[in-house]
DNA sequence: AAATTGACGTGACCAGAGTCACAAGCAATT
DNA sequence: AATTGCTTGTGACTCTGGTCACGTCAATTT
């Protein structure tokens, strides 16, 4: 499907491009709609286009060698992943899957590392990016660290709700990723997920509003438990 | 101390640079011997320098909110680290410490930023470099999903084998890591890592040979029980 | 409407990792 | 030579999280 300079320019990493470059870049883009759990990012082929998320939830997935899945990121809408390919010609490393039904701007590589590299302002927003992937990485890493599972969980569900958000009591979580898919980026087991859920649902801490949302009930609780002030 | 042209030009990032460039670098660069366990970088400050490793072994590690330590990485000679500042202007995420006595370069982090926009191949390098790293923290990760943690040690062993090495079938790891630091980097104990290398000893699979020096015997086999394709 | 599928919930069991405590070995320093 | 400090080695106990085996529920397909 065609793609329109304005819809390129909702994204972040290209908003600050005069308008001229997203013109430049449009014809080079497609919009494609991935059903959930569909893959949207294959891993071990050189990919030769970048995705930018404009609605949904994806996740980033990585294989052990005896076939474990590993949680390596999550995706919001306005971000983008498969970002190394304007890097070097390595193969992706991972798999990005759709959390939930998703709708992505796939758009050419090479076009946009032209651009990139013509541009050193344009460039400099990009290295930025990689690297807040890179601070990104490392506060997920972090989380690993902490001994206490729940605590885990909560940090989790914390580095979810969106920054606007932080600042009050109260908060949401759209599309959530399942079970399933939080205890693969905690390196722990669903079912440990689902208890640590029920903790906090009997706590009134969080509650369900059907599918696709998350309530947050009592951020501050939130923040405490994952902070290991106070124990589930 | 004083930096001449023809040491940055050990490091392989700084390699392909033409000699007149690295003349305008060595300026900006200080030479600085660290000792085992001091800080080298530090968390939660604006570095304005990066750091080269050119003897010995440094750790990146970052703190739960518990203060429990989390291991990131490691940097082996020839290779930097806080290269974070080159992209923007956020603190520094994580600490560096020397897990062994080491010798690095730091260089301005301003003179190599106004080199890396003027010159498109140079923001290539780095550019390559920073999407390697990723590639190595996912890796890294990937360990960390192995539920069997003789596994992981093996794993992690045989990511310390520089890559020339992994050919033959012996191999050797200098400057190794002590069983903490091993351990921090898997979220394991010490005592585990101690009664892994117990049994890899046992099995004359690995052998100290004094400090600062571990030989791998069988690599082969290290290699087998990485994969999960037989147990210690 | 029935069947299927996928996500969530829950109990029981147990292997295995953490923790604690202490000993031994080794290096550098006094 | 003695001391100090760090690293490694080892046993015993505890307890948590994984696993298995279900059941429930809602949404979607047939």
């Amino acid at each position: 499907m065609q793609v329109t300079p304005e819809l390129l320019s909702r994204f972040t990493l290209l908003k600050p491009l005069p308008r001229q470059v997203l013109e430049g870049l449009a014809p080079h883009a497609s919009l494609v709609r991935h059903a959930r759990r569909e893959v949207v990012v294959r891993a071990g082929v050189r990919e030769d286009r970048v995705c930018f998320l404009f609605e949904g939830r994806l996740q980033g997935v990585g294989h052990t060698i005896d076939g474990r899945e590993v949680g390596l990121y999550f995706v919001e809408p306005g971000d983008f992943c498969g970002e190394l390919a304007l890097f070097d010609d390595s193969p992706q490393p991972e798999f990005v899957i759709a959390t939930a039904a998703a709708t992505v701007v796939f758009l050419a590589r090479n076009p946009l590392r032209e651009v990139m590299l013509n541009s050193s302002s344009v460039s400099n927003i990009v290295g930025r990016k990689l690297a807040e992937r890179v601070r990104q990485m490392t506060e997920q890493r972090t989380l690993l660290g902490l001994s206490n599972i729940d605590q885990r969980v909560c940090g989790q569900l914390y580095l979810l709700i969106k920054g606007e958000q932080r600042q009050v009591e109260s908060g949401e979580i759209v599309n959530p990723p399942t079970h399933q898919e939080i205890a693969i980026m905690l390196n722990i087991s669903r079912e440990r997920v689902t208890r640590a859920f029920q903790a906090l649902q009997s706590r009134r801490i969080v509650r369900r509003d059907g599918p696709g949302r998350l309530v947050i009930i009592d951020l501050n609780s939130l923040r405490r438990f994952a902070r290991g002030e106070e124990e589930l």
